[in-house]
RNA sequence: GGUCUCAUCGUCUAACGGUUAGGACACCAGGUUCUCAUCCUGGCAAUCCGGGUUCGAUUCCCGGUGAGAUCACCA
């Protein structure tokens, strides 16, 4: 049998992390296996839907390189792949319970079920609408929702990632299937979905967990076969005290694409939480995830959200790349001052801020003084533990000193790596005045790459001129 | 409150009954002719508690405790 996973967001907002690693880890079992990664559009609550998110949703997808084989906009034999085109299916399979006296219209207004319900939870009780289930049913006209008749029973399942697991009688109740604005609710569009859709493993978060019993109910009556189930802990924030959430400021995938982090470090970094392959591996490719990925590994207990181990990543996936394709990547992030300079400065400023660029959006701020002259900082040298010490005479007659070697250099590396040794043995000062010193005077900048490769790559014109403009701030 | 699930350094995690409880991130210290970063070296730091079972429990069982999820005409 094909191995078919399904993703299946509603179009309610983005896509955090969360969302993504449930869609990650149904993509990876599906490439695995060499089956079918299916998208489909849990939209049946119009009054939550969020016009727009159904193409944020597939286009966080792509962005990550999640690829789905069919969905929405990418037509496949199970079509279509949105709920609320689907129906005549929920009614066809919704008749087929009604015929069997397995399912029945609900009598009661919202308020009257809201009395039993607070009548209940008075009485310390669980709520349980099978309590109240009516004497006779009538006619279901589409007008009230439609109820399960449910077989109260004892469940045991197996899941994937949890295990065996079991629950009592108790928690079966007669969940709406049908709404009474003739959308199907999530608790029955997917069951029927996964179905016609020949899923074979269901993979969703744990927060559907509790209610797979009543599932298993619902398969039963409809005579259908559960796919596997395999359940993801969550996520949770930061403070590790909440399933992570777009109310608690989760943030949106496509907010880390556009803040420049690289989407196979995202990938990398979404899989490592909760999974691992029980090595000491932390770096995992695509095709490696893919080759070594398996549910049975993926943690019971849910983890935390963890930012700078994120950036670290990101960092490390940035040092990895090749010089010319990380030009490639970050070709919309330099700033605005950069706009007019040219490809080959650019590589070579590039290769010298590539160890220390994090996340793209941070290029600007490392880079900018390359491209403009940045105003004479003054506190840069009074804020210097070694420099505050020198008089401004003593600075003064340094920087003339340094001008007057640097005016004979060709700007060249090497002849810069030369000449800024023989200064430290002219002058008799320690590196950390000097090179300072002459770092400051050229870049105005708190840091910046090794100043022999900063002032090659500056260039024998801009040295100088900074120099200059350095000495003559100075009484 | 009922039901379900979970529990190893601050964080992500490894250890299919026997290890000085390992790695990574973060943090701290030192080194790499200034700074920032990288890189290297070193350091700090954990089995929730209590009972069992066993020659021996992080690991198995029971009970606590703690955390999370769920109990919608949301998914």
């Amino acid at each position: 049998m094909t191995v078919r996973t399904r993703f299946a967001p509603s179009p309610t907002g983005f896509l955090h992390v969360g969302g993504i690693r449930t869609a990650l880890f149904a993509f990876l079992v599906a490439r695995q296996a060499g089956g079918k990664f299916i998208l489909r559009l849990e939209d049946t609550d119009k009054k939550r839907e969020v016009a727009g998110s159904d193409e944020h949703l597939m286009k966080s997808l792509k962005a990550l390189s999640l690829q789905y084989d069919e969905g929405p906009d990418i037509d496949g034999p199970y079509g279509p792949y949105r709920q609320s085109e689907r129906l005549e299916s929920y009614k066809k399979w919704a008749q087929k319970l009604i015929d069997a006296g397995r399912a029945y219209a609900d009598p009661y207004s919202p308020e009257q079920l809201e009395e039993y319900r607070k009548a209940a939870q008075a009485a310390k009780k669980p709520f349980l609408y099978r309590n109240h289930r009516p004497e006779s049913t009538r006619l279901w006209d589409g007008s009230q929702p439609l109820r399960l008749m449910s077989d109260p029973k004892a469940y045991q399942w197996h899941d994937e990632v949890m295990g065996d697991l079991s629950t009592g009688p108790e928690v079966i109740d007669d969940i709406i299937l049908i709404k009474s604005d003739g959308y199907p609710t999530y608790n029955f569009a997917h069951i029927i979905d996964d179905a016609e859709m020949q899923i074979t493993h269901i993979i969703r978060g744990q927060e559907f967990l509790a209610s797979t019993p009543n599932y298993l109910n619902i398969y039963e009556a409809l005579g259908l076969t559960p796919p596997k189930f395999a359940t993801m802990p969550h996520i949770m924030n930061e403070q590790g005290n909440k399933k992570l959430g777009k109310r608690d400021g989760a943030k949106d995938v496509l907010d880390y694409i556009r803040d420049g982090y690289l989407p196979e470090a995202l990938v990398n970094f979404i899989a490592s939480m909760g999974w691992n392959d029980g090595t000491e591996q932390e770096i995992f490719a695509m095709d490696e995830l893919i080759q070594k990925f398996s549910l049975d590994r993926v943690q019971r207990s849910g983890a935390r959200f963890d930012e700078r181990r994120l950036l670290w990543m990101n960092g490390y996936f940035v040092r990895e790349l090749p010089l010319d394709e990380l030009f490639e990547r970050v070709k919309d992030y330099w700033g605005e001052e950069a706009k007019d300079a040219d490809k080959s400065y650019k590589e070579q400023i590039l290769g010298l801020v590539q160890e220390r660029l994090k996340y793209f959006a941070e290029l600007p701020i490392l880079t900018k003084f390359f491209f403009v002259d940045l105003p004479v900082n003054p506190e840069l040298i009074s804020g210097n533990k070694q420099l505050n010490k020198l008089a401004g005479s003593e600075i003064k007659s340094l920087l003339e000193t340094i001008k007057a070697s640097l005016e004979q250099s060709d700007f060249s590396l090497q002849d810069l790596t030369d000449r800024l040794n023989k200064l430290l043995e002219e002058t008799g000062q320690k590196p950390t005045i000097l090179f300072s010193l002459i770092r400051i005077a050229t870049t105005q900048a708190p840091s910046s790459p090794g100043l022999a490769e900063t002032l090659a790559v500056l260039g024998k014109q801009q040295g100088l001129r900074r120099l200059h403009v350095q000495i003559d701030s100075i009484q």
